[in-house]
DNA sequence: TACGATAATGAGTGTCGACTCAATTTTTCA
DNA sequence: TGAAAAATTGAGTCGACACTCATTATCGTA
C-alpha cells in the first residue's frame, strides 16, 4: 500500500502479505488485544519480520484497518448497484452487523477508528458511501428526510458494537435492526 | 453489602468504602483497564489492602457492578412513579445514554456485564425493571407491541456502548435516540 | 558466481500490571 | 492496660507483551 520510492525484495513482499493475512485471522478472533507474537506465529515468520514490516502494533492494525475499509466502500458501490435504492441502506447495515459478530475487528473500525487510530481519509471514503446510500434511499422515500449521516453511522457503529461484545444471534441482530429500519424509514 | 458471619473492624469498613469510592471514580474516567494501584492510591491506601477486600480485580469491577445496576433500578422505580408511563421508557433511555457518556463505567456495565463478570441476578433485576417500562409504555400505546424485552436490551446497550466510544456529543446523542425511538413508537 | 545490499532471526530488554507475604500497626475486649 | 486477632503496608514475584539489535541468511545484479 504504500508507494515505496524503491522496490521491494521478493521475499519481503511474501513475507509482507502473509503478516497482513495472520494479522487479520488473529485480530478477528482474538480482538485487538492479540500479541504480535501470535501474529508472527501464524504467519510462519519471526517477530522481528513483523516490527520490521510495521514498526508499531498500531501501524499493523492501521494497515489492516485500512483493508477493511476499502472492502467496506466496496460493498456499498456494489449494493448500490445492485439492489434497488430504497434497500441498500438497510442491506448495507444488515450485511456489516453480520460480518461484525464474525469478525471482531469490524468493532474497533468503527469505533476507534475515528479516535485511537487515524485513518481519516479512509473513513472519509465509508462515510461519502453511506451518504451516497443515505440520500439515494431518501430520494426514493425509504427514509425520512430529517435523518443525517451523523445519526446514521453513530447507530451502525453501536448497532456493530453491541452485536460483539453483547454476543446477539440473529435473530436477535434481525429484531435489533428492524426497530432502528422502522425508526429511520418513512412508512409507518 | 456481603452479609459476613463476622462484623468488620471500624478501619476495615472505612478503607473498603474508600477503596469502593475510588474505584469507581477511577474506572469511570479511565475505563476498567486503569490499574489496581491507581485505586490504591487515590483511595490513600495500599496496594495490598484493596487485594485483601477484592482478591482480585474482577471482583472488585464485579462490585462496583452492582452497586451501579442498583442505582438503575432505583432510577428506574423514580421514573415509574414522576413520568406517563408512556413516556418513562424514553427518560430511561435518554438519561441512561447521557450517564454512559460521563461514566466509561456504565458501558462495561450493558455490554460485559453478561458475559464477562457475571451478576446474573443484579442484570435480571435491572431487566425485570425495564420490561415494567416496557409494558406500561405499550399499554399506554406509546411502543409497538411487537417490540420484546431482549431487543430494548441491545439497544440500550448498544447506544450506551457507541456513545461513549464514539464521543457522541449531546446533539448526537439526542438525535440518535430519536431514531431508535422513533423505530419503537407507536405513532407514525 | 560473487558480492553488496536488503531482509530475517530470535534471544534479550524494559515496562507494566496483577497479585503475594513477612513484618508492622491498629482494634477490640477481657 | 495488655495481649491476641484482624488489618495494613509496600517491596517483591511472576508473567505478558511491545519492541531492539547483533548475527545470520537471502536476494538481486554485474
Amino acid at each position: 500500500m504504500p508507494p515505496d520510492d524503491k522496490p521491494m525484495r521478493a521475499d519481503a513482499l511474501r513475507n509482507r502479505n502473509r503478516i497482513l493475512q495472520a494479522a487479520e485471522q488473529v485480530f478477528s478472533e482474538r480482538g485487538p488485544a492479540a500479541s504480535t507474537e501470535e501474529v508472527a506465529n501464524r504467519a510462519g515468520v519471526a517477530i522481528g519480520t513483523v516490527f520490521r514490516h510495521f514498526p508499531t502494533k498500531a501501524d499493523l492494525l492501521r494497515e489492516i484497518m485500512k483493508g477493511l475499509l476499502a472492502r467496506l466502500v466496496s460493498d456499498v458501490e456494489a449494493l448500490r448497484r445492485d439492489s434497488p435504492p430504497g434497500t441498500a441502506l438497510f442491506a448495507f447495515f444488515t450485511t456489516l452487523v453480520a460480518q461484525a459478530a464474525r469478525q471482531k475487528t469490524v468493532l474497533d473500525l468503527l469505533a476507534e477508528a475515528g479516535t485511537e487510530l487515524s485513518i481519516p481519509d479512509a473513513v472519509g471514503m465509508l462515510e461519502r458511501s453511506v451518504d451516497g446510500l443515505l440520500t439515494s434511499a431518501q430520494d426514493a422515500g425509504t427514509v425520512r428526510r430529517d435523518v443525517h449521516l451523523p445519526e446514521v453511522m453513530a447507530l451502525l457503529g453501536a448497532v456493530c458494537q453491541g452485536a460483539v461484545t453483547g454476543g446477539w444471534d440473529e435473530r436477535l441482530q434481525v429484531r435489533t435492526l428492524a426497530v432502528v429500519f422502522a425508526g429511520l424509514g418513512a412508512a409507518a
